[in-house]
Formats: structure tokens, C-alpha cells, sequence
DNA sequence: AGAAGGACCTGCACGC
DNA sequence: TGCGTGCAGGTCCTTC
């Protein structure tokens, strides 16, 4: 389901809604594959904490937890101890997968099918984890400086982007897939971008001019920015932390667009798989 | 080491 | 109605 985009605004809007509350006590269901940390792990690690912000990294979720204690009479410095110590400065990372959602609801409302954990807020509400196809994971650290595994493409600089293909014999769409590479960059944003750069997605990455690179580099960010000004692609199902969905989806020019003209020169678009992913593109409009 | 291909899951749309 | 096929926003593991 989620890209940077759509994880960017489920996490922005889970700020907004769960900042501040307390996680009291966690629930976990009993399917193995969506917990990379034990189950005992996570929710010793969540049950009792404060939730003091939400944030993405790559196409990650995290929850940065404090203790409960730290809240009440605390001077500042405690509190920054605290949060250094080995008690303190606990991360919940969540990765949706393919179709998972992070859903803040009333307990009275009733746990959809694929409910795989439910954490219980002191403001009385639920923050559900649901996942049909239990790709996505869930799982807990200490390690305050967690940055994902690559580079951040909304911040990257030409120079450094351009660096990262070099010598790359895999096809660019292949490379911009990589995680460890760029992370937040996916099978939507991957093909809108390289249409607008006027890339063709099976041209070898390390093979790209320093003028390609650079339009690349531009149509990501483009692609990433617009795409979180407008909630994201909701695809097939996608709902932010809301229930809304996003409006990406309207500017696709070229995904999911097979055989339908392309919206420049009204050429086909082509399918065909790279890295065993559904790839489109115009084949006029890029080269 | 880098690259390619299958594995892991469920659900939906489609054709017969 | 029901069954088979192919497809889906992502990683992860094995093999070469």
C-alpha cells in the first residue's frame, strides 16, 4: 500500500492525533509474521509509555516513546537523562507492507478482519494495527538515531543522488527500488518519475548522463512533494490516519495506465517486469 | 559484491 | 455460482 508519500501522511496524521497519550497496554494477535521483535518485547517495551511524537523515516513509522514517569515534576535535565538512559528513548517502528493500516478508533467499534495488534490509549481509544497480506512488520529499539536504511530522497543534493548509481549495472527502476540506495521510493513513484524525467525504466543506472541524473533527481522530489500535498495515492484502499483518501492518484501519468495513451503524445503506454514489478512507461516520451 | 528470481500472504477483478 | 488466473503500494532470502 504505501509509499513515502502515503506513509508520510498517515504518520503526520497520527502526530496530530496520538501525540501526547499514553499507551496503557498492548494486545497482539497471534500470527508470527508481522513482529520482527518478540512479542513479550514489544509490548513490555510499549505498555506504560508516553508518546511524544510520530514521525516517518523512509517508508517507516515511528513512534518515539518516554516513560510515563518522565511526565509529571520533572525538571529538564532529568528528563533528558531519562530519555538517554537505558529505560528511556524506546522507538515503535511500524512498516505497513503492502496493505497495512495504522487506524486510531473506539474500542466500541468493531476490530476488522487481519487485526494483528491493538494498542489500548489512557484517552480511552485504540490504536489498531490491521494487515491483510502480513507484509507489513512491527517491531521496537533503543536506537534513538534510527535512520532507516538509505538516504532521505526529500533532502538528498543532485551530487549525492547521482553518486549513489554510479557504477550500478541493475536497471535505474531497479535501483530506485533499492531501499539501501534511496528508501521511500516505490513501485508508484519509481514509474512516475522516471516519466517525468523521460528515463526509460530498463536503462543500466550507472549508465546515466550527469544531465539524466539530474532531471531524475528533480522529478523524485517533485513526484514526493506533490504527492504528499495531496494526501497520496489511494490506489485500491489506501486511508490515511483519518479514513481519507489521497489524490495522487488523479496525477498518475503513467502507472496502471497500460495500453491507454499517454497523456503527452497519446503514444501506448507499455507493462513489462522489472525486478518483478509491474513497470510502466511511455515509449515515445522516454528514452 | 551485485544482480535476478522466487517466496512470503490475502483479496480482488476478470474470463470461462 | 464457482473456479482458475493474474495482479497488487514491499521486502527478504537464496542462488549464481
Amino acid at each position: 500500500m504505501p509509499e513515502l508519500p502515503e506513509v508520510e501522511t498517515i504518520a503526520r496524521g497520527l502526530d496530530q492525533r496520538v501525540r501526547g497519550d499514553f499507551i496503557e497496554s498492548v494486545w497482539l494477535g497471534s500470527h508470527r509474521e508481522p513482529l520482527k521483535s518478540s512479542a513479550q518485547e514489544i509490548a513490555a517495551a510499549l505498555a506504560g509509555t508516553r508518546i511524544a511524537k510520530v514521525r516517518r523515516v523512509g517508508k517507516h513509522i515511528v513512534f518515539d516513546l518516554e516513560p510515563k514517569s518522565s511526565q509529571n515534576g520533572v525538571t529538564k535535565t532529568q528528563r533528558a537523562a531519562s530519555l538517554s538512559s537505558r529505560n528511556g528513548g524506546r522507538q515503535w517502528i511500524v512498516h505497513l507492507g503492502m496493505t497495512g493500516r495504522m487506524l486510531v478508533c473506539s474500542p466500541e467499534e468493531a476490530s476488522p478482519k487481519h487485526t494483528h495488534a491493538i494498542a489500548s490509549l489512557s484517552s480511552g481509544r485504540e490504536l489498531r494495527f490491521v494487515d491483510p497480506r502480513r507484509f507489513g512488520r512491527l517491531s521496537v529499539t533503543t536506537d534513538r538515531g534510527f535512520t532507516g536504511p538509505g538516504t532521505e530522497p526529500l533532502t538528498v543534493t543532485a551530487d549525492e543522488f547521482a553518486k549513489l548509481f554510479r557504477g550500478r549495472k541493475t536497471p535505474i527502476k531497479a535501483a530506485l527500488l533499492n531501499q539501501k540506495l534511496l528508501h521511500g521510493v516505490g513501485n508508484i513513484y519509481a514509474d512516475e518519475s522516471l516519466f517525468r524525467a523521460g528515463i526509460r525504466p530498463r536503462r543500466q543506472a550507472g549508465r546515466l548522463s550527469r544531465a539524466e541524473l539530474d532531471r531524475l533527481h528533480a522529478a523524485v522530489k517533485q513526484v514526493l512533494k506533490e504527492a504528499i500535498r495531496l494526501g497520496g495515492s489511494s490506489v485500491s484502499d489506501y486511508v490515511d490516519a483519518e479514513g481519507r483518501e489521497g489524490f495522487f492518484q488523479l496525477r498518475h501519468r503513467v502507472y496502471l495506465r497500460t495500453a491507454k495513451p499517454c497523456l503527452v503524445c497519446r503514444t501506448p503506454i507499455k507493462r513489462l517486469v522489472l525486478g518483478g514489478r509491474g513497470t510502466h512507461y511511455c515509449p515515445k516520451c522516454q528514452r
